[in-house]
DNA sequence: GCAAAAGTGTTGTCCTTACACCCATGC
DNA sequence: GCATGGGTGTAAGGACAACACTTTTGC
């Protein structure tokens, strides 16, 4: 077929075209508009899925909830200005974090048109204790949530979806948990945000199988029942198993 | 635990911090950043993947293929705007189209500081024939491209894989196929973006089970061989058991 | 000793895979 | 009549779901 040959085809027409030599002009020439980054912070505690959030500081949205973000500084990626948000407020480095959507209707913002780029991050808040009571920066359950600043709502629903799905096809969860767990902490994670039930028996084999966890020969401890083990996230072995990997399914 | 109170927490210290009132003004003193959305439009021909691109107007890309972009209109969306970059290049409106990913290294643009957008969409050649050959526009093996403008075989390589992963989640693919179309097309679509073989018979009683394609009665014509059967995607009952859907797995 | 959760195996069912032969059409 | 791909069914194996009892610890 014809169209096969079109790779290699002859530049016979760029000459008849007016091509651009001043990319600076033709940059200068495009509308600008503020870019700003938002981060969904999730954590783990006490059985819920908690998102980090601060009190909103303009006026109009007092007393609101807002995400953490800021404006992208110039000449920053926007991967660079998220984990500089989270370093600034959980001082933490070092943390799961993925671009998720970007934001853009018009009217999103009070003050004119702000396009927003949101994270997802996941972080496990044993880590985070000691900042957390400066500047009105709290957990909140997901689920309770509601009242929140500009369109943060549906940004955090969003992402919530996203880490739903994501957490399917990767094992993102062991992100959100201390670094030694039990295996009925684990199964807690899966049934809190995916809002499922699950075999205990069942979830059990199905994650031995995968073979990515690590026996610490330890046991939990302050339980009022019998202590289950503790186990680590090989992190090795999975990225080596990662191409067989397909997925979770419940 | 004391946190779940958190949510319904008594506004105890917002008296203490400075608000913002002039929320014009703070969004004025953002930096601002120039935002295009750039589309990676797919299109299925000669059971080859294709991409439409156009011949860069760049000086200093002569030669080299762009996806299809512009910059983002004051108060536009940025959905509209890949929208409307899709019908003033295909003239088609009602196609298949979603954001994918933002990409914003600082020196991805030669002329400074230029965000994209990038949004994936897939149509059928068939219907966009006519338009082709206006502007230096066409349709390229997917494969086989390399050479192109700014960071857009990124872009492009991104989108890909995201269209191969999300044909699996969703019958996409559909969308790059004429209304009527034989299975031996379908599997043909399958096999190519996934790059992987498939059993015939299993094959067609995968896509019979899932029951959203309609027999026309119709047959192919014009091929060389016992002609096969013709469907058409039953766009409503997909709707219907969308619930039930959990993905294809090959 | 009692409450509460940890730990463990088996069976049936369903889904997936592998595989071979006849059929309709164009030439 | 022959080449090409269309159309169909079955059997074996593997994965998943359902399910109950014993063990260990704190109190």
């Amino acid at each position: 077929m014809l169209r096969d040959d079109l790779d290699i085809m002859p530049l016979h027409t760029d000459s008849e075209r007016t091509l651009i030599k001043d990319v600076y002009k033709l940059v200068e020439s495009y509308p600008r508009v503020p870019i700003t980054v938002d981060c969904v912070i999730f954590g783990f505690d006490n059985n819920e899925l908690k998102v980090l959030l601060i009190r909103s500081d303009i006026e109009m949205y007092k007393g609101k909830w807002s995400l953490l973000g800021d404006f992208a500084h110039d000449d920053e990626e926007l991967d660079d200005a998220a984990y500089r948000v989270l370093r600034e407020r959980t001082g933490m480095d070092d943390v799961y974090l993925e671009q998720v959507k970007t934001f853009s209707k018009p009217n999103r913002h009070p003050g004119g048109r702000v396009l927003t780029v949101a994270y997802c991050s996941l972080l496990n808040t044993e880590h985070h204790d000691l900042k957390i009571l400066a500047n009105e920066l709290h957990w909140h359950s997901v689920k309770k949530i509601c009242d929140m600043a500009f369109d943060h709502k549906e940004i955090m629903d969003t992402c919530y979806a996203w880490l739903q799905k994501r957490m399917l096809e990767h094992p993102l969860g062991l992100n959100l948990l201390p670094e030694k767990f039990s295996l009925r902490e684990l199964q807690n994670l899966y049934e809190v945000i995916l809002d499922i039930k699950l075999d205990r028996r069942n979830f059990r084999k199905k994650f031995f199988s995968m073979d990515f966890l690590i026996d610490t020969g330890e046991y939990e401890d302050d339980v009022p029942h019998r202590p289950g083990r503790l186990y680590r996230f090989d992190y090795d072995k999975y990225q080596q198993n990662k191409r067989r990997w397909t997925g979770i399914e419940f």
